[in-house]
DNA sequence: AAGGTATGTCATAGA
DNA sequence: TTTCTATGACATACC
């Protein structure tokens, strides 16, 4: 018999349809994992370590090639698996856990030994698909920005110019690639994530994980972007991938999201590796081979290609359960058929008739599943998302959190399993937790027996919703899902009593939450999919309204704060900035006052041991106003000063306290302008003291005007040299 | 009671 | 045109 109660050598009579629910392996997985924490129906005991696991058989088998090999032909009751020396505990029990919930909890502390385990254990879709991904994550690209892609060899060429080197060969091997981009790309060229529907079939899915630090912008200034985007100097620039295609990327949250605690996005990986693992579990399980299951179109073939553009975890999008309907007559040829090239409904919907039960054979198609908000179709919203079916589709998840308080990451790869039972997409998991407790606690109690299925039809019908929420903490993930925002999302969590008791009054056919939670699309075809009465149409979507800006508003507010903080740091900076440059403006200050000392001297010495006849006195006048011979009174009406007046008034200009910076700069600027070390370095080296020396002293005394000249001249200026160089030369010279 | 803070809501602009 | 988001302004609750 086959999976679907039906032996595969049966050939229906008549039409038949086939309902297939990979929602339905998820619950078994999931149930599994529950048996396997109260040591129900175990059939295995895995020793690693010394330490004990308990699990089914049936399960390891579908996961690992290694526990394949070692099951088969099996039939002890109670057997037990040593497993060699290399498997650590520690690698081995997240990947236990793994094969039961698609979850795969990674931290730099734990990926080399989950690796390592997986490779022994021939977990390679896990080592092929993850891995690479995710250990440059957590350990290489810091900073990086990632598009993990499947692409044709071809494509991979192209890819490989721009993309990162490391790891280009496993990539090459398993046909996929990972290219990282700068943050300053990042912030040039992508703000987020957004696919392209352009995309075909046989495009390459693209996600993108922009994985943040908490310092990967610094700790101070923040929200560059922010402020950039406040400055419009941000554009949505479409950011052309390097494989070779088109996809444009932009802003799916707010700008400020650089510095999110959290960061979400789900990772096209082929294969997929939980919906095997739950195939091959069904068929062990089944007593069938692999193989030998009646093969009905499978999620992963049909979606693959179909939902092949992106997949791409939206805030607070539940991802859905899916559940289909297949004409089973139709099977073959739609197996063959390009994926796109069926009607649309069939390709979008996936959902039970409200009010159907599997034993109904339709071939209705519902776009749009009530289920809780639930949206099982694969479906593009406005933004151009195809939102993949985290069960059937390709796509795995991989919640990337950052630890705020610490710069150790880790990483959780999720095929989306639990997200199927509202599970929250992203937590927080404090590195060293038990994971299975992290995990069993997230799933909401009382639901987790329950199969989707269960739920899903528990929800539909006509049924008037009580409003009531659940008090899901871990559903406030809005846009922003900050970690220390979402604390805050106070409201999110209850919707205020009297918009619920209003809802009550309008009655309403869905849960008041879905309102608010749905994406546009989802919301708009349920609202079309229940005739509301204009009071209803009213009360909802003002609801939206509302809980869309509430939420929008406290993002806001946020960035105001960050912005706020910012700009703090900002003034420290410059502050500090300040300090230095006031320094450095002290020790110039500090060396142009040797300057002077020095070049007064030396006008001592030079003009005060010649007598200067008056045309000579004229001349210095000319060059150097304030000079006077020594000794001789000042002029009436002169505006020459005795040299060691005006290096006093010189020094005083430079002792002026820090607040009086800029009027010393004034007021002194005067006198340095007009007579300053530097302004007589100038005219030492311009030639304007060998003019100066060649109408007078050197007229008398020299060989020759000339050399005279340029011996003071390349004196004096040796001698400024030294006195900048050393700054140590005694003024005692000078007397 | 006044002031500060946090938060929700409305109006509006822009994408 | 509709929907969404960001943000200023205002109102309200709470401390």
């Amino acid at each position: 018999m086959g999976l679907n109660g039906m032996s595969v050598d049966e050939k229906p009579e008549s039409p038949m349809y086939v309902y297939e629910s990979t929602v339905h392996c998820t619950n078994i997985l999931l149930c599994l994992n529950d048996q396997r924490k109260q040591d129900i129906l175990c059939d295995v005991t895995v020793l690693v370590e010394r330490k004990e696991f308990r699990a089914h058989r049936a399960v390891l088998a579908a996961c690992s090639e290694y526990f394949l090999q070692t099951l088969i032909g099996q039939t002890e009751h109670e057997l037990v698996i040593t497993l060699p020396e290399e498997v650590t505990a520690r690698g081995f029990s997240p990947l236990l856990q793994f094969a039961y919930t698609a979850k795969l909890l990674l931290s730099r502390d734990n990926i080399q030994e989950v690796m390592h385990c997986a490779e022994i254990l021939h977990m390679h879709n896990l080592e092929d698909s993850c891995f690479r991904f995710l250990e440059a994550q957590l350990f290489n690209e810091k900073d990086g920005f990632f598009l993990y892609t499947k692409m044709s060899n071809s494509q991979q060429s192209d890819a490989q110019e721009d993309g990162n080197s490391a790891g280009e060969e496993e990539h090459m091997q398993s046909e996929t690639h990972k290219i990282t981009c700068s943050r300053e790309r990042i912030c040039n060229e992508t703000l987020g994530f957004e696919a392209s529907s352009r995309l075909t079939d046989k495009e390459p899915a693209v996600i993108s994980i922009p994985v943040t630090s908490n310092d990967d912008m610094g700790r101070c200034p923040k929200y560059r972007k922010y402020q950039l985007a406040c400055t419009k100097h941000i554009n949505s620039t479409p950011h052309t991938s390097t494989s070779g295609f088109s996809s444009t990327f932009k802003e799916d949250r707010p700008v400020h999201s650089q510095t999110q605690g959290y960061r979400k996005a789900q990772v096209k990986i082929e294969p997929h590796a939980l919906e095997i693992a739950g195939e091959k579990a069904i068929q062990y399980l089944s007593g069938g081979e692999p193989g030998a299951v009646e093969h009905v179109i499978t999620d992963k073939e049909m979606d693959i290609k179909q939902m092949s553009p992106m997949c791409v975890d939206r805030p607070k999008s539940r991802t859905p359960p899916c559940s289909r309907f297949i004409k089973k007559n139709d099977v073959e040829s739609t197996e063959r058929q390009n994926p796109l090239q069926q009607p649309l409904d069939t390709r979008t919907s996936c959902s039970l008739e409200e009010g159907m039960t599997q034993g109904d054979l339709k071939t209705e198609y519902r776009p749009y599943s009530e289920n809780y908000g639930l949206s099982c179709t694969p479906q593009k919203d406005n933004n151009n998302f195809t939102v993949g079916n985290p069960m059937t589709g390709p796509s795995c998840e991989v919640i990337c959190k950052q630890e705020l308080e610490s710069d150790r990451k880790s990483v959780i790869f999720s095929s989306g399993t639990l997200d199927t039972m509202n599970t929250p997409a992203a937590h927080s998991y404090p590195g060293g937790s038990s994971l299975e407790d992290e995990l069993t606690e997230h799933v909401p109690k009382g639901t987790r027996f329950l199969s989707a299925d269960q739920q899903e039809l528990g929800m539909m019908g006509d049924a008037t919703y009580s409003q009531c929420k659940p008090p899901l903490k871990c559903e406030q993930s809005y846009g922003t899902n900050s970690s220390d925002e979402s604390g805050s999302f106070s409201e999110g969590d209850s919707e205020s009593c009297s918009t619920r008791e209003r809802g009550r009054e309008v009655k309403l056919p869905f849960p008041i939450d879905q309102i608010t939670d749905l994406p546009r699309n989802d919301f708009q075809m349920m609202v079309k999919m229940h005739k509301l009465t204009s009071e209803q149409l009213e009360f909802i979507h003002d609801v939206r309204r509302r809980s869309k800006n509430r939420i929008a508003a406290q993002r806001c507010r946020k960035r105001k704060l960050d912005c706020i903080q910012n700009l703090e740091c900002e003034i420290q900076k410059l502050l500090c900035e300040k300090e230095k440059l006031l320094t450095e403006r002290n020790q110039l200050n500090a060396c142009m006052g040797e300057l002077w000392d020095n070049f007064s001297c030396l006008c001592q010495e030079v003009c005060g041991d010649v007598q200067l006849d008056p045309e000579q006195i004229q001349s210095l006048h000319k060059f150097c106003p304030v000079f006077r011979p020594m000794g001789e009174p000042a002029a009436t009406g002169s505006t020459a000063l005795p040299l060691a007046e005006l290096e006093q008034k010189f020094l005083k200009t430079q002792s002026v306290g820090d607040g009086m910076q800029c009027c010393s700069e004034q007021g002194g600027s005067q006198l340095q302008d007009q007579w300053s070390p530097h302004h007589n370095a100038e005219m030492c080296t311009s030639g304007n003291l060998q003019g100066l020396l060649d109408q007078g002293t050197c007229s008398e005394r020299g060989p020759s005007l000339e050399q005279c000249s340029q011996t003071v001249t390349v004196d004096f200026c040796q001698e400024m040299t030294d006195k900048c160089t050393t700054d140590e030369q005694p003024r005692k010279d000078c007397t």
